[in-house]
DNA sequence: CATGAAGTGTGCGCAAATGCACAGGGGTTT
DNA sequence: AAACCCCTGTGCATTTGCGCACACTTCATG
């Protein structure tokens, strides 16, 4: 029962009652027709139709074809409006993927996302490996440092995070505020990962000895934690760091460039786009926070 | 959402994980797959797959098509099983027609083919009009008379009715036995339809004056009742003459040619001939009465 | 009875779908 | 790290399947 086109086919010729009727309904010439029934018939090995010059009856068994035929026919059908919908409607699910660094940033943005499209069932994964878009995993990954080279995959830049060394006041009254020359008499907050792609991370890596950093963290929040209290110096989105002083004018190598990325064939549909339209609109609001500085 | 094919192309894929996995399973090119699943996305604007050098994994859309799909691949191999079998086993329905003449003879041999195959509904269609075979109102038809011709009907011959001319012994106290030189004083009885095929009607049209015909019925049952009650000179079957006395020398014109008549569309399948078969079987206890007549 | 319309059936030529071969990419194994 | 295997993807040759045209039959109509 390979061959689904001929079964069409012949579901067609029942509803028509003549080959040239069929003919006409599906679009093809009443030869086509003539030659998908032979076939099936033939592979069968039993008369679908009884032939006569005013069209064709069907037997028992192109009756009992026809019914089953009716119901896959109205199943397709059905199908069909499902999917050819499912490309211009935001419906479905949504798979969004992120370090645990912006989830904080990005749940709002979420939340807000699912307000304006109520029928999208939102999914959000944050974890430290890299989720993969070409196995289906999300639709949407935002990615941090470089720029992702991955031959399938769509990147867009997305917010600069300006990250900016930042120090307690407890910290500052006991070793007092850094310069470029002194670093490595203080003590530094930073990722545990030795071989994180921060940018701020690799540029501690190149003006500091590892014996300068005395508390590392695996995510930000517990690192944006142990600056505030007192424990060392610390980078921070510039944004985030409320009452903490900025001790250091910002380098250009600190800010944390960061992307949108989707799988090219999942790229233009409609869900992702809005998605992506989401996460733009909410941008406007991140990091315009250049002047809330509290030093020097 | 036509190219049912496409369908079951994708739906292969999605079971498979792989392009080339589908191409196997489907014994065909992995290119045609692949071309395929482009077709399809194209005419409906929506990506069923992520492609990725490891094979593919569906989308959303992929996944519900491939869940209708798997429903119909179902539903389309046990159809393809059921219409298989039906060309080689008995089952169904059979219809079969007849004059009503011959209603009598042949009601003990369908009686006889539904014991033998109990999962056979049986229709017996007997009417005056002739059922057209090719449009599907009967798979077996008996006919009478000369050959049938139709182009798309396989006729075999089947009994010859020898038919006598009878009287009761009522009739021939009256009028005596006949002789082919003084039919015409003679009362015969005959078919209502002039225009009857039956060869004993023609022969008498040939040799007797219609003044001659006094009673006339239209069907056989009403003609074998009139001659029994006197009315005239009359044709049956010689072994449904009972007590009648046969007056004349059988003529050959006389003999009734019956054919089973089916589709040529149908004639191969094993219901029909199991039919056939049955009709074949009970024929040879019909007319082995040649000897049971009364008369001179 | 002649005529026309509608439908089936078939040989022929062409276009579209298929198979083939090869290139390229990614993961796994030794 | 290199070799290998499996998978996808694409240009080209081939063949299958399709459309076309015509013949034939049946039925309806005047």
């Amino acid at each position: 029962m390979e061959h689904w086109d001929e079964i069409r086919t012949s579901y067609y010729v029942v509803r028509e009652g003549t080959v040239s009727g069929a003919a006409d309904a599906l679009g093809v010439h009443h030869a086509t027709v003539i030659r998908h029934i032979d076939a099936l018939e033939a592979r069968l090995g039993v008369k679908l139709f009884q032939r006569h010059a005013r069209g064709y009856t069907p037997t028992e068994a192109g009756a009992d074809l026809a019914r089953v035929a009716q119901t896959t026919d109205d199943q397709f059908s059905q199908l069909g409006g499902r999917l050819k919908g499912q490309g211009e409607n935001v419906t479905g699910e949504l798979v969004v993927t992120a370090l645990p660094t912006f989830a904080e940033r990005i749940t709002p943005i979420l939340a807000q996302f699912q307000r304006d499209h109520p029928d999208v069932r939102v999914r959000f994964l944050t974890d430290a490996r890299v989720f993969r878009l070409e196995y289906g995993e999300a639709h949407v990954a935002l990615r941090a440092g470089a720029a992702p080279e991955e031959p399938d995959n769509v990147a867009q830049p997305y917010v600069s995070l300006d990250m900016g060394l930042f120090a307690s006041t407890d910290y500052i009254a006991q070793f007092g505020i850094p310069t470029l020359e002194t670093l490595d008499q203080h003590r530094f907050v930073g990722f545990a990962d030795i071989r994180s792609r921060a940018p701020f991370m690799q540029w501690l890596e190149a003006h500091v000895p590892q014996s300068a950093i005395w508390f590392r963290a695996s995510d930000d929040r517990s690192m944006a934690a142990a600056v505030r209290g007192g424990v060392g110096l610390g980078f921070l989105p510039v944004c985030d760091a409320g009452d903490l002083n900025e001790v250091m004018e910002r380098q250009p190598e600190w800010v944390a460039k960061t992307w949108l990325v989707t799988h090219v064939d999942l790229h233009r549909s409609a869900k992702v786009q809005a998605a992506l339209a989401a996460f733009k609109g909410a941008a406007q609001g991140w990091c315009s926070c250049e002047d809330g500085v509290n030093l020097p």
